[in-house]
DNA sequence: TGGCTATTTGGCTATATTGCAAAATACATA
DNA sequence: TATGTATTTTGCAATATAGCCAAATAGCCA
């Protein structure tokens, strides 16, 4: 593997680690439905709101939102609209393993 | 956020991190044009054996690889086609990211 | 059985990630 | 300026991840 394709391989992997995160995940999933300031946000996911300004920040470095100041507030809304169609995908992944791990425990 | 929303979101995140690294993402990747053995990818990834079938264990477990024994070889093959749809958003985003700090340079 | 190959697992260290609390920063407005 | 609100950053402790080496396991065949 040369250099180039490893580098490649490294900056895909930051993108789709900055998503794998239960907090970041819902985050994303709620930017898709509108914009949410960072206290909005750390009252959904109840955690300190500190918390979310750094899961903020990792979706933001990897350019999957986007935010915008208003007064005191900052915005963040999802840039990357096409995410949204891990979630189908990903889906299928789980529902493909619980009908496996039923069938496992059906054939006993 | 109720319990059963919050388990969801874990689970799907599982999911998004069992390929979050480069080189996990680079065996989903090979593995979608044909299966492999596991000093194959360890030869094309140089890292250890060892360290390879770490990798192909998180895949395995998080449903995105099969494996099949041939002898005392073991075959794996992507189980899930539709994490190949990834990569091309994925693109977009470092594409767009791209962009965008080009045309910070220019501005300045 | 004994030797060979391929893979997995255990032990270990180094590094990265997560979360909160506290401090620092930014903005609006009385 | 002083106060209040919102956000970010820093410091720290707990936990998780990654990699190698060595040891264990599994299958094949003489």
């Amino acid at each position: 593997m040369d250099k180039k394709k490893k580098n490649l391989f490294e900056a895909r992997a930051r993108i789709l680690k900055a998503m794998a995160h239960p907090s970041r995940l819902f985050i994303v999933d709620t930017l898709a439905g509108q914009e949410r300031c960072v206290q909005e946000l750390a009252g959904m996911l109840e955690v300190d709101v500190s918390t979310v300004s750094r899961h903020l920040s990792v979706l933001k470095n990897a350019g999957l939102v986007k935010d915008e100041k208003d007064g005191t507030k900052v915005f963040y809304r999802l840039s990357v609209p096409c995410v949204l169609n891990f979630f189908s995908c990903v889906e299928s992944v789980l529902e493909t393993r619980a009908r496996e791990q039923a069938d496992l425990v059906g054939k006993r």
